[in-house]
DNA sequence: TGGGTGACTAAGT
DNA sequence: CACTTAGCCACCC
């Protein structure tokens, strides 16, 4: 129980990559898990359903570019502040992964 | 130590 | 384009 969050775990890891996510940008699960070298898309997501209170969890959307789900509404309020690129279908909307992902190594 | 769960992904229908 | 099925990996009890 150190109060201090050690980088090397993979919670941390994943906070990390989001905080790194621009304004106006947004990456996906597998994006994030990538990142790290690892494919554990659910693992990240599980980690931003315990953590993600304190980071921007609306910039890390599925691959399908949909958003959280019982999160929409909270999402597009951020994503009409930090002006991200969405698409709307049918009432539904939906991010523009074609210009909005982000790539961390850029 | 082992089994079940999940803010997911990709492929098929 | 939307829904369904199977696969993966890390975390919790």
């Amino acid at each position: 129980m150190a109060p201090d969050a050690a980088p090397d775990d993979f919670v941390s890891r994943v906070l990390e990559v989001v905080e790194s996510i621009p304004s106006g940008r947004v990456m996906t699960y597998g994006d994030v898990a990538a990142t790290l070298g690892s494919r554990a898309s659910r693992a990240v997501g599980s980690v931003m359903a315990r953590y993600g209170s304190d980071v921007a969890w609306w910039r890390v959307i599925r691959a399908s570019g949909h958003p959280l789900i019982d999160h929409e509404s909270r999402a597009l309020e951020h994503y009409r502040a930090e002006s991200t690129p969405v698409k709307w279908s049918n009432g539904v909307f939906r991010v523009d992964l074609a210009a909005a992902r982000h790539s961390p190594a850029e």
